[in-house]
Formats: structure tokens, sequence, C-alpha cells
DNA sequence: CTTTTGTTTAACAATTTTGTCAAACTTAAG
DNA sequence: CTTAAGTTTGACAAAATTGTTAAACAAAAG
């Protein structure tokens, strides 16, 4: 048997990531992500040494996805109107399958008392703030300092996605309906910016 | 020595919302707790009887802060101009005290499968629902389904306090030119709400 | 001063969670 | 069939976290 054909290591790993990311459960116990991924809870330390580095090693390819999104985003060389026309598809859809990924990111660093990474991205950043602050000058989007519209734009996508169970109690909605407001959000929240 | 007048467990409960809700240390083991507070672990279960105890106690009392900052606002008979003025002062004076409380309740939520209270407000939010349909009619702010004018406003207030530390990297700020910039979002939001 | 009541502490116990290991198992190659 | 390499399991150990208790302590009342 050539290693690892079962797939062990990388159902332990997808099991964690629905855990922490769908889920929002990102207490949980390497116990409890065993018995999720129906294997023997000490496969986690044969695969993964132990409960931090699988823990360390879930950040860093959520940390690196999310990179990978905003880069393809940004650095297309898209229109902008159809740039953020795809951002808005491609982050909603990751955001509904994995709503609570960037709050585990946020958690851990949090934990951890900050371990940055990804300064790196700073000049990206830079430019692609540039580029929305053109889109302004040619009036295409509203004036601001175009921090606020990055803030904007991701705070109307992921929020209520984080928020869903509150929401689904106070609005009285079943799952379905939820995700159909959810839906209904793409066309809302690019009108929203292109008026 | 009348009890508690040295208010140790009021500082124990303070330190551990102070942790989870300020800090975001939503995992903050009872120890942690103790030392920030600077007493003795063991007063923990003294004053709370257990650590479980002492968690849904500030999950109870979170959720009844959020829950009357909601019916302050939406119960009072300002005109509603004024009403979401009111709404943003409060709602990001507190978010920017305790950015995490809400994500702490949700995480709690998901950790125990979902116990509601506050089906109960339901009906308030029906009726605040349609006070903000009725300003629709009347064409002050932008007609759409009024669960997204009220997502979309608490997105854009709590989600930036949430994500500070990221975009404090990614902005490359320090904390005080992020409280400036979250400063400038109160004017920011009105404006994005009434054109 | 003594008592009473409530508080704090350290030592200890219990529980929960994580980590280790040897043996059993599985499969493919020789 | 035998061997070899990787995989899985259960028993056990270790560590981390939480809970209990008795004794020390502090302050006010009698």
């Amino acid at each position: 048997m050539t290693p690892k054909d079962t797939g062990t290591e990388q159902l332990i790993k997808d099991t964690a990531k629905h855990l922490f990311f769908a889920e929002g459960k990102i207490h949980a116990t390497t116990q409890e992500i065993a018995d999720a991924a129906g294997v023997n809870r000490t496969l986690v330390n044969y695969y993964f040494k132990s409960r931090d580095a699988l823990f360390d090693q879930v950040f860093n390819e959520a940390q690196e996805k999310v990179v990978k999104i905003l880069d393809e985003v940004m650095e297309s060389d898209m229109p902008f109107r159809e740039k953020i026309a795809n951002l808005i598809t491609v982050f909603l859809k990751e955001a509904m399958h994995f709503p609570y990924r960037e709050i585990f990111i946020i958690t851990q660093m949090n934990r951890n008392d900050v371990i940055d990474a990804k300064r790196a991205r700073v000049e990206k950043v830079n430019a692609f703030l540039a580029e929305i602050e053109q889109e302004m000058d040619k009036g295409n989007i509203k004036k601001m300092n175009p921090r606020h519209f990055c803030i904007n734009l991701f705070s109307l996508m992921a929020y209520p996605l984080v928020t869903a169970p509150l929401y689904k109690i106070l609005y009285d909605m079943q799952d379905d309906e939820y995700n159909a407001l959810m839906e209904e959000r793409k066309k809302l929240i690019f009108e929203f910016i292109f008026p």
C-alpha cells in the first residue's frame, strides 16, 4: 500500500475544517474531530503529531486560502465593475460554505497574541486601494477613504453569515429561507456599491 | 465585613468579560481569568460554583445587554432618522468597547447546538421591520427587504471591529489610527443609509 | 477579647484532554 | 507465502484543567 491512499490524513483535516469553519465549533477537541471523521483519535497524533500542529496547519491553510482568493481578485486585470462583481460571487460562495473561517483566524490570532505573516500583503492591498481611489475619481463609486470601501464590502458579505444563528431566530427563518436571503445579497451588495 | 464588599465576584466576572468580549480570548481557562483578575483561581469556584456556571452567567448577561440595547432603540418613539442615528452612536460605542461580544454569543450557541431564548423578540423585531418598511414607502430610504436593511446596518457597524486585527496588518495601522478610522464610520454609515 | 461571618489560600483530588506505544492489522511487493 | 511498509487500534501515561476541602485570615458585632 502506498502512503496515505485511504486519505485518512486529508479526511481528518477536512473534518476539522468543517467543524471550525462551517459549524463554528472552534473549541472542538481532538476526540470530537476524530468522532466527526469516524476515525480513532490517535490517528490525529499519528498524522499531525499534536493537536497544536493540526491547528497550526489548518490555520495556515485558512490564511493561504483567504489570501489566494483576494489576490486572484485584486490582481486580475478585469475592469473594476466586473472585478467587484466577481469578488462578490466568489467570496459569498466561499462564505456560505465556510462562514466562520475568518473568525477562526482572528480567534487564533487573539489567542496567540498575533503572529502575523502576510505583512507582505500590504503592497498589494495598497495597489488595490489606489485602484479604488481611481474609480472614485472617475465618479464610478461614491468618494470615501478607500479603506472604508473595502471594509464595507467585506462586512456586508461576511457578517450576515457569521450571525446567521441569531438572525434565524430573530427573523424566525429556516435554513433554506435564510440561504435564499443570502443569495439575494449578491445583487443587493453590488447595487449598494454601484448605485 | 458585609458580604462581597471587596467586589471580588464582580471583578472576576468583569475580567472574564474583558477577556472574552474585548480581547477576543474566548477560550480562556479559569486560571487565565483568575490571573488577569489578580485573584486565586479557587475563588472562581467559590463565587460561581463552576466554570460552566460562570460562562452561562456571562453568556446570559451578554445576551440581555444586547437585547436591552436593541429594545431601547427599537421601542423609542423618536423619528426614524434620529432613531437610527442614535442606534449607530450607541451600538458603535459598545462595539468599540466589546467587539467580540456577539461572536462570543454565537460561539456558545454553536458549541451547545443552540439553546435559543429570545424567541420572544420576534414580535418586536417584526414591528421594527414594519417601521423600516414604512420609511421605504415614504421614500426616505432605499427600497429593499427590510431584513436586509438591518443586516446591512449591523454588518457595517460590527464586522470592522471583529476583523480589526486583520485590517491593522493589511492597512498597516496602529491601534489609535484604526480607532480613528472606526470613529469616521459613524458618519459614513449614516450617510450610507440616508444618502 | 471573643465570636461570628464571610473571604482567601494552599494542598489535594477528580476529571478531561492530549500524547505514547506496542501489538494487530492491511495491503502490495518480492 | 513471506516480507515490508504503512495504518489502525486499545491500553496506558502524561499533562492540563477543573473542582473540593480544611485551615488561615480579616473584619465587624457582641
